[in-house]
Formats: C-alpha cells, structure tokens, sequence
DNA sequence: CTAAATGCAAATATTTTGCAGGTTA
DNA sequence: TAACCTGCAAAATATTTGCATTTAG
C-alpha cells in the first residue's frame, strides 16, 4: 500500500482530514527521497504552495510521525532530520560526528545486540529511531 | 587519578586556567553522581556561589566533555543530561522514551555491535556518547 | 602584565502554542 | 454545520555569543 492511502486511512480512522496542506507536505517528502530538516522541507512545501506555514510542516510531520511513515534522526547538533520511511520501513541511522553525513544501514546488523539488550535487561529497542553517533569510514581514517 | 587532577592536568597542557567556578562545577558534578540536567547543575552551583552564571557552567561542561571527563545524554525530548564519567568510564545508556529514565549499561553488550559496524561498514561508533531509545522493562511490560 | 575567563545581556535557533477565521467531511 | 485545521504572531525552550571587566598564572 503506497504512502498516500495509508495516510488516508490513517487519517479516516482518527477523524482527522486530508488537507491540501498535508498532500503538498506528503508530496515533498516523496520528493525528497532521504533526510531533511523542516526548513528544507518547509522550503520546498512554499514553492509548491507559498502560504503554508511552517507550524503546518511542524504538525503534520508530527503526525505522519506517529503514523509510523517518517522517522527523525538527530544529528547531535542542529535541527532534526526528517525521512519518509514509505517502502523501506525503518533502518538503523550512523551518524558521523565529524562530517554530518548519514548512513542508512538494514537493521539486521542490530538484531542480535537489541536481543541482548532485551533478554539482559527487559529494555525494548525503539528500532524506528535507532542511530548510533560516531565517525564514519572516511572522517575516521582521517583522523588516523 | 581523580577527575580533579584530570582536569587540572589537562587544563595546564592546554594554557587554560583553573578558575573557581571551574572548581565549584567539577565538584558538584561530583555531588551528583548521575545524570543532570544543566538547570540543576546550575542550581547547585548557584547554592555555593551565587554570581556564577548559567553561561559558564555552559562553557565548562563542553570543557569537561572535551577533557573526557563528562558525557552528555540526549533524552529525546528536553534539555541535555550531563554525567560526570569520573570512575565508571563511559558506558551505554538506556533512554526510555516513556519514563525518560535512562539505564547505565556496561558497554560490553555493544561490543560485538561496534565491531560489526566497524567491519561492515568502516564506522567507528562513539562510545563516550552511546545512548539507545526504546521502553523499559516496566513500561514495556504496562503496554502489554 | 596579558591572555584567558567571567558575568551580563542580548541574540540565536528551533519548536510550540493560542486563537480567530477558514475548510473538510 | 461542527469539529478540525490553518496561518499568523507571539511565546517558550535551550543554548550561544559579544563585549567590557576581572583574574589567574
């Protein structure tokens, strides 16, 4: 089922509408393809559709959020990152610390240690926000 | 080596100075034992030495962070927590996203993870800034 | 003596909120 | 038409910065 009908729907089952705002927003993240802050997103939105605001963006990426079809990634610094999970579902974020860049890795690496991490300690991995700060390959061979 | 020679050490390497408020954060980071909030730290501080100012506990925790004396936490939502590593050394931290408790987890369990990441896919994860979302056993459980 | 650090106040950056008016179902 | 949603503006939160003055070394 592509994004946009499960958005309807989710939207149907919670009484909410379907606002041209909220299609433009939906649209955008299609666009996009990977991570963006609000401003980017915001940005994009405006010039498709110039008075939305940026509460709007605000509040329907909090909403698609916990729809389960956009994840945020905190880059350590600055403002989050926005991604449409749409057909991928869900990965596991590495976040450089040095050059900001981030990687998008299957969360099959991670099973084994969220396993862990439940049988030793009963703690339950938020898999959908999962990353992990620190240096990737090339700014880590840099510093060597 | 205590945390104050440490830092001492560190700050003469480096031709900063050891100034009083420096001293007054250090030890009621010590006081703490924990995570804290910079607002509390402030506080505390404050109860000791009225006129210092919430910019320089600002400035000195980054200090102490460089120095590897102090790691910060972020909780998903609200401001920074901020934990003097001291005897411990780092360690991974547990953040419930429903109780915001956060769990201190030897970082052995994420051993095998790093190396995998760091095999597959050259990233070198920071484990001085480790830190997991998810649900706590109890919250965990109560959503059940 | 002088480079570094502090306190103060103001700026910044990001996100949230209240509300009057517009819109969807 | 009634609850929902939006745009606007203002507030809130958290942190950073510029600068004159003070202070550690």
């Amino acid at each position: 089922m592509a994004c946009e009908e499960v958005f309807i729907q989710q939207l149907r089952e919670r009484g909410f509408r379907l606002t041209p705002q909220r299609e433009v927003i939906l649209s955008v993240l299609h666009e996009i393809e990977g991570l963006a802050t609000v401003d980017e997103i915001y940005a994009r939105v405006q010039s498709r559709s110039a008075s939305v605001d940026i509460s709007t963006v605000y509040r329907t990426l909090d909403l698609l959020q916990e729809f389960g079809l956009v994840s945020a990634v905190d880059p350590g610094d600055g403002p989050l990152l926005y991604e449409l999970l749409g057909l991928h579902g869900p990965h596991l974020h590495l976040v450089c610390q040095s050059c900001g860049q981030v990687i998008g890795v299957d969360l099959q690496v991670a099973q084994e240690f969220c396993k862990r991490l439940q049988a030793e300690h009963g703690f339950q991995v938020a898999l959908d926000h999962l990353s992990i700060s620190g240096l990737c390959a090339d700014c880590a061979g840099g510093h060597e």
